[in-house]
Parts: structure tokens; C-alpha cells; sequence
RNA sequence: GGCGGCGUACCCAAGUGGCUAAGGGAGAGGUCUGCAAAACCUUUAUGCAGCGGUUCAAAUCCGCUCGCCGCCUCCA
């Protein structure tokens, strides 16, 4: 049984989707006129991974992220920048694709834009309009908020209280402060488009309220956003979604927690933002990933460099193991060796699979379910040090790994080679080195080595170490990797 | 002002009624090593912001207090 936090409820339920084995899921995306922050990130990877997971449980799942494509801020950078409003949408969507593709965020099944469903905008205000939902002023048309008896249901809001403390300003020509706007006239030169009440423009919400009901049924399972979202923007989705189909819209409301920094919300009005892209010049992608997925998606997280290292060096945990069990391989010793270590890791074994789920399964616990991979990798280390061999141990330690590839598919981390994520460390810790260079200098320690000439030996370690680069000494020869800097 | 959330070890972070309070990072000691690194072992919260209450039993439920944050305006 799989339990998820509902956000219109405000608690627990179990997860019964409205057609038996089937998942109809949005996620709100971005709007596209500027690069993507971690906070971007962070939705887009929760989102990702909710997905992975209802497929891997078996679920048919369809999964719908829109990109906004009209609004004023495209509209205002466009005057910026000295270019075509469209310019600006198609420019920043191919930028998220190439953050995305790097932050291993899968597409969606179907990424609709709104510009692409202005007919079916249109069609839903006119229904709201001629239901008595909504009505025109001026060519614009606003959503009667008063008319929707469930209206503040999803954010807990009374619209008596917010109109008591409303810092809206109020517009004249709205007949209550909350209305809203389903379709905006369009100023003299803005994109427009034609419409019963003239030329204009739909509204910010009104495309996911077209667009999901498009792509997935006038009721659907799962909706999710970033926590900024459920007021006003899905509040208002929902009572004009409900109102036009009569029809209950959403499910299950699933919002992530946002990023802070020094406590604070990141934002891009406050200034405090990164771009995913200036943090992937520092750290690996999966690096990122593994980040936002230790903590629930719920809480806030504080975003550091010293939490992003803490989340390299446990990747760098799991690499590690990872080289053990190639070189543990590469012995192959087949005399029989059973031992206390093998029943252990054994029974860890078989009840891993067990535990993950169990993890997941209450509202998607990445973090807790984190916490058994790094169990199993322990108890994985404590058997490979017993120097265990025969076709048993082999058998085990190929479960090992099968498992811990089985589960970071799941979230999408743990899927490169370890070279491949020594050569990212290379990349991101901008070691001065080739490879070239530092098999040349094992050559020359080796040597030394030989010698028993101590110091020499030494020296070249502690020329290496100081760049970075940390030599291990092994039976059949001397490796090397890039160092993790745990800490400042 | 209205509504909501959070406060768990040196740091990050699970756990939301009942076995010894996960996991990661850091520190200390040890095993291993020519020296290292990695790994493993031991160790670091008789206590979960504080105070009261409910209960056979609470970090977990209730109340109050303190501190921090979010939404109420565009926002992932």
C-alpha cells in the first residue's frame, strides 16, 4: 500500500488511483524566460523521481509537464533582450532541456505548451462565462471567485479572511478583489490572439486547467507543483477546473518544499539564487540529485556547498564499494569460504528490496530509503573485508550490486562506472593533472618503492595529494583517485 | 492580522505511540598498511527547543512558552 501526503486533505492517504493500475499525473513546469534555479531543480526532480517510482510499482503512468509559454515576463524580456516574445519562450526552453538532460530528469510523456492550446482556452472561459462562473469587462474576463462555494479549499483560505487582510490592489472593474483573470486583453503591440472578447492573451492558469484536462481527463490522480503554487495558482485551477466540468479535478495535490539560503526561501525576487548551471560547474549532476533526494521532498533544504560535498562524498562511498566488487571479481578465488559475514550480508540481502519499497511507499522517503542502500553498502564492505571467495560469495556480491543498480535506477543516481565518476570529479575538482601525468608519477614512486627508497617514495605522494589526487596501494599495483574534500 | 510548517548528536538528516532514536559527514581511539588511502570495529543524543498534561507506554498525541520559516503579490 502505497501512502502519499495530499495536500488538499492535509495528511496521509493511501494512494488509490481513479482507473485500477493507471496514474494520470501533471507537474506545473516552469515558465520560460530565464535560466533555471535549484529550486527549478528540485521540483523537476522530485517529479521525476514520483514518476519513476509509480512505474517501477507497476502503475501505467502518464505523466504531463507544460511549459508556459506567454506571460509578462516573457513579454518584458523580450523588450529586453530586442527580441520576439516567442524568441525568448523557444530560447529558455531549450536551455531547461539541456539543465534537465544533464540532471538525468527523463521527459514527460507529453510537454504541452499553452500557446499550443489557445482554442481549448478559449472554449473553457466561454463555458465559465456562460455558466455564470465568470464574466467580461473591457476584454478581459475574470473568474467570479464569490460563485465557487469550495473556493480556498486546497490552501485553507477563507475568502472573507482575505479580503479582511487583502494587500491586492484593487482593481475597479473586478466585482470582488479575488477574482481572477482567465483571459487578459492584449496591449497595443503585445502577442495577442483572437477571442470573443477581442484580442488577448489566456491567463496564467487557465492553461493547465486546458491543458490537463486535454491530456488527461476532466479528473486525474496526481497534481504537483512547488509549494509557491497551491496559492493562488492551484487554488485558482482547481475552482475553475471544477466549476467548468462539475467534476471533481485533482486527486491526490502533491507540492514540494522549497530551497533555502541562510533559512531563507530562494527566490528570484529576494536575489538568492543559483542557476543549476553554475552549480553543475562545481559538482557533478548526480551529485545535485543525490542532494535534493536526502532529504524529504516536503522539507525545506538548505542549500550549501558543505551539503553538496557531504552529498559527493557519499557518492563517492557508494563508488568506492562499487571498485571493491570489480577488483573482488577480478580475483576470482573459487575455494568455498563460508563465514558469519556471508549469512549477514545474506539476510540484508533479502530483505533490502523489502525495505526500499517500504521506504518509498510512505510518501516517496528518498531520504530513508537513502539510509537502507547505505546499510547494505556497509554490510557489503564488512563481507568483502573477510576476502571471501567461492561461487557463493560471487553469487552474493553480484546481488549486491544488482540491487544497489536496481534501487539508484529508481532515483536515478548510482548509474555510471566508477572511472566514469572519477573522470567527473577530474572535471568538477579541476585537477592540474592527465592521466598520463599521474600513471607517470605511480611509475616513478613505484620505483622508488623498490628501492625501499621511503622518502622518495613519499614524495610523489604527497606531490599527488596536494593536487588532489590520493594513491591507494594494492597487491597487483598502486591506483589512484580523486580525493573528496568532505569538508571546507 | 489570518492560515500552515519546522525546532532530533559537532553538522546534515530519517523516525510521528511501544524492541538498543536510521543513514551520511566530521571528531577520537583501534584493526589493516613500509607510510598512506579505502574498508571495518569502538566511540560521540539515558535523550529528541522548554514547561506542563493525556497514556501502562510519547521525540511521536494535547496545551502553553520560546525561536525560526513559509503562504496570504509573480514565484518550483
Amino acid at each position: 500500500m502505497m501512502r502519499v501526503y495530499n495536500t488538499l486533505q492535509g495528511k496521509k492517504e493511501e494512494l488509490v488511483p481513479l482507473s485500477t493500475g493507471k496514474i494520470g499525473m501533471y507537474a506545473c513546469g516552469v515558465t520560460v524566460y530565464d535560466l533555471c534555479h535549484i529550486g527549478h531543480a528540485r521540483s523537476a526532480i522530485v517529479f521525476d523521481v514520483i514518476r519513476r517510482y509509480l512505474a517501477f510499482k507497476g502503475f501505467e503512468v502518464k505523466y504531463i509537464r507544460n511549459f508556459t509559454d506567454i506571460d509578462d515576463k516573457i513579454i518584458n524580456r523580450a523588450k529586453q533582450e530586442g527580441i520576439s516574445w516567442d524568441a525568448v519562450a523557444g530560447k529558455y526552453t531549450e536551455e531547461y532541456y539541456r539543465d534537465m538532460d544533464r540532471l538525468g530528469v527523463e521527459r514527460a510523456d507529453i510537454e504541452p505548451k499553452a500557446t499550443e492550446h489557445i482554442p481549448e482556452i478559449i472554449d473553457i472561459v466561454k463555458g465559465l462565462v456562460d455558466q455564470g462562473y465568470a464574466y467580461a469587462v473591457d476584454g478581459d474576463v475574470y473568474f467570479e471567485v464569490r460563485k465557487f462555494a469550495d473556493y480556498g479549499k486546497l490552501s485553507k483560505r477563507d475568502v472573507e479572511d482575505m479580503l479582511a487582510g487583502a494587500r491586492v490592489e484593487v482593481d475597479e472593474r473586478k466585482r470582488n478583489p479575488m477574482d481572477f483573470a482567465l483571459w487578459k486583453a492584449s496591449k497595443e503591440g503585445e502577442p495577442s490572439w483572437d477571442s470573443p472578447w477581442g484580442p488577448g492573451r489566456p491567463g496564467w492558469h487557465i492553461e493547465c486547467t486546458a491543458m490537463s484536462i486535454k491530456h488527461l481527463g476532466e479528473s486525474f490522480d496526481i497534481h504537483g507543483g512547488g509549494a509557491d503554487l497551491i496559492f493562488p495558482h492551484h487554488e485558482n485551477e482547481l475552482a475553475q477546473s471544477e466549476a467548468y466540468t462539475g467534476k471533481p479535478f485533482v486527486k491526490y495535490w502533491i507540492h514540494n518544499g522549497f530551497i533555502t539560503i541562510d533559512k531563507e526561501k530562494m527566490s528570484k525576487s529576494l536575489g538568492n539564487f543559483f542557476t543549476i548551471r553554475e552549480i553543475l560547474d562545481k559538482f557533478d549532476p548526480e551529485v545535485v540529485r543525490f542532494f535534493l533526494l536526502s532529504t524529504h521532498y516536503r522539507s525545506p533544504i538548505e542549500f550549501s556547498d558543505e551539503s553538496l560535498r557531504e552529498a559527493e562524498a557519499s557518492l563517492d562511498r557508494y563508488y568506492t564499494t562499487i571498485t571493491r566488487i570489480e577488483d573482488f571479481f577480478k580475483e576470482g578465488k573459487d575455494q568455498p569460504k563460508p563465514s558469519a559475514e556471508e549469512k549477514s550480508l545474506e539476510e540484508t540481502l533479502a530483505a533490502f528490496m523489502g525495505k526500499f519499497k517500504e521506504a518509498m511507499d510512505d510518501d516517496f522517503n528518498t531520504a530513508m530509503a537513502l539510509g537502507h542502500i547505505f546499510d547494505l553498502i556497509r554490510e557489503a564492505n564488512r563481507f568483502l573485508d573477510t576476502k571471501p571467495s567461492g561461487p557463493k560469495a560471487k553469487d552474493l556480491i553480484v546481488k549486491t550490486r544488482d540491487l544497489l543498480r536496481r534501487a539508484g535506477s529508481i532515483l536515478n543516481i548510482f548509474n555510471k562506472l566508477p572511472d566514469v565518476w572519477n573522470d567527473a570529479l577530474m572535471q568538477t575538482k579541476k585537477i592540474p593533472y592527465t592521466k598520463a601525468d599521474i600513471l607517470e608519477k605511480i611509475r616513478q614512486r613505484q620505483e622508488a618503492r623498490q628501492k625501499k627508497d621511503w622518502s622518495a617514495a613519499d614524495t610523489v605522494r604527497k606531490e599527488l595529494e596536494a593536487q588532489g589526487i590520493i594513491l591507494e596501494d594494492k597487491k597487483d599495483g598502486t591506483t589512484w583517485k580523486v580525493r573528496i574534500n568532505r569538508q571546507g
